[in-house]
DNA sequence: GTGAAAGCGCTAACAG
DNA sequence: CTGTTAGCGCTTTCAC
């Protein structure tokens, strides 16, 4: 549509009020002692402009800008998606606004963002990723910074993530709780610290049980419905038979289910799977509808969000690791009598 | 890590260098005549200090921001990603910043948001969202604003969509060309544009050849794999059997293939299929792989920035619906003499 | 060459 | 009650 005129000033306000600026400041702040009237007719003026106070100089003054910026070392992804959610309800209760960078991992232009946002005054720093090894700190800065779903190799920092050992752990436990016995775990890259992580959590809650994971149980491969089904039909190529599988994502977890199916292996009845992330697409699409570890991903925005903005009002930020619980979401894949 | 000190101003760095506050900015933006010497003291001085010249401050005199604002009506998802990533291609070389909002649909919340965006003075605004229908132009503003991805009612507004009858008429094209005749339309719901457009690509296509798209071979539904495979289960059991089939996204492709599959009919043997989206996801992960329509999401989203910043710097910003081009990517599920 | 002063749009403190 | 003044951090004349 057509072009508006430039944004009128408070100076446009009073002229048209015929008052002074200052006043226009207090009739629209409702600050100070005016007339009702005046007040009024200062509104009336301001609305009839269109007039909206232009927050950089609210900013120059206040020395905050109510701005908060998000750098991420990953395109924006599945992942960082329900992150940003999260973050924004937090945020957008507030009206502070998110100023958004995604450096596609390249470490020169991080610092490029970093400036930039630096330069923009925002009142603290998210940083997010899709991998959740720990990455280089940003280092000291004179704003707070929270790594969410990201981990900062110094520990001064703070960073908030999932619990890939629990989340992993619920999956087992789930798959004890039903009866399963000789558990596999399928998961992607080895390099990757939360297929580590993840099959740690599965280990544990077995070894806790009286059972084990012996190596000829653990697959890892890719994140991807194409692995799971060479691994799936490794498993099968075995000698004994696996009774429950503990999945690194929920790509992996259709594409065993997808192998098993066409192999004539009843999910759930001869075998329970669990997926990891609560993907919908894919959760869903599965046949079986696919059981899952719900990494909270949502929540964890806003909890990093609320952190910030804590700090942000001057209160102590905090440091360390702090790791979110997951949740388990249960579908037909797991469970042999139902769900 | 620690915190830093606030950030130091021009008189940070001019005590510090022995100076005024003139000066620095001089010397730091290479600006009037000065001495070689005292240009690199104020240099070190400001290096020294961690100095960034505050944007605000600047923004205010300059009376531009270099921040663009995206107004999302919906979650951020599969389809804004790749946008995204587009749009900060072709800002980011200008270092212009992303101020994003998500609406999540609401009129209210938008209300707010593009408010919101006004008072920081945004240079200019996109607008986006997962659905294609027209939607309500913001009206004239004091900026230009782009929908991207989105079509606004107005016709004077600048709206850039992908042609999605371009691209379901390349896709027939495709099956045309590989010797398909009877061609079956699987896709979405009757109240999606998209759906709409892409039936008129494909029937378009078919009339031109001498064929024909007969209603019995029109299937509308959801935009799930759940109901690509039922779709596909109606067509196997209509009286005359269909030698190739056009579906409204890669979803509902995968649905369709695998529902052939475990039907025994060969893909791409007895029938061929296209998808469309080209979600690297579905589409790799289908057997056979997808040959899908690709909607240069990207592509789109450079074209968007270039034209808002073009209007930024003054130039036309120009209106109506500008329609971009799709391509189509060939893999496995169209060709039935092998890729 | 460099410093001092004015002003971008706004608000807070102080006059009147 | 309202207008005037100063100043947030920076750049840009214009004197010196």
């Amino acid at each position: 549509m057509s072009r508006l005129a430039a944004a009128p000033t408070v100076h446009d306000v009073a002229q048209l009020a015929g008052v002074s600026a200052g006043t226009v400041s207090k009739a629209l702040n409702g600050r100070g002692q005016l007339r009702e009237e005046t007040r009024k007719r200062v509104q009336v003026a301001a609305e009839q402009l269109g007039f909206r106070a232009n927050r950089l100089a609210k900013g120059l003054i206040e020395g905050r800008t109510y701005t908060v910026g998000v750098l991420t070392s990953d395109s924006f992804g599945r992942f960082t998606m329900p992150l940003m959610n999260g973050i924004e309800d937090s945020l957008g209760a507030g009206s502070v606004s998110t100023l958004l960078c995604d450096s596609r991992g390249d470490p020169l232009r991080e610092r490029h963002y970093l400036a930039e946002l630096l330069g923009r005054r925002v009142d603290g720093i998210f940083v997010t990723g899709r991998r959740a090894d720990p990455r280089p700190s940003l280092g000291p800065l004179p704003v707070p910074v929270v790594y969410a779903m990201s981990r900062s190799e110094d520990p001064l920092d703070l960073s908030i993530v999932y619990d890939d050992v629990q989340g992993a752990g619920l999956a087992t436990s789930h798959l004890l709780a039903v009866g399963r016995k000789r558990i596999a775990y399928v998961s992607g890259p080895a390099r990757h610290l939360s297929t580590r992580l993840r099959q740690e959590g599965t280990e544990r809650t077995l070894l806790a049980a009286g059972l084990s994971l012996p190596p000829a149980r653990v697959l890892l491969g890719e994140w991807s419905e194409s692995w799971g089904r060479s691994a799936a039909h490794l498993l099968l190529g075995s000698a004994e038979r696996v009774d429950g599988i503990v999945c690194g994502s929920d790509q992996i977890a259709r594409g065993v289910a997808d192998e098993l199916r066409e192999a004539g292996v009843d999910v759930p009845g001869e075998v329970s799977l669990v997926g990891f992330d609560n993907w919908d697409v894919m959760v869903e699409a599965s046949r079986p509808q696919l059981t899952t570890v719900e990494p909270n991903l949502k929540k964890l925005g806003q909890l990093a969000a609320n952190r910030l903005l804590h700090a942000i009002d001057g209160g102590e930020l905090g440091s360390g690791l702090v790791l979110l619980p997951c949740d388990l979401v249960l579908r037909q894949s797991s469970m042999p009598s139902g769900p």
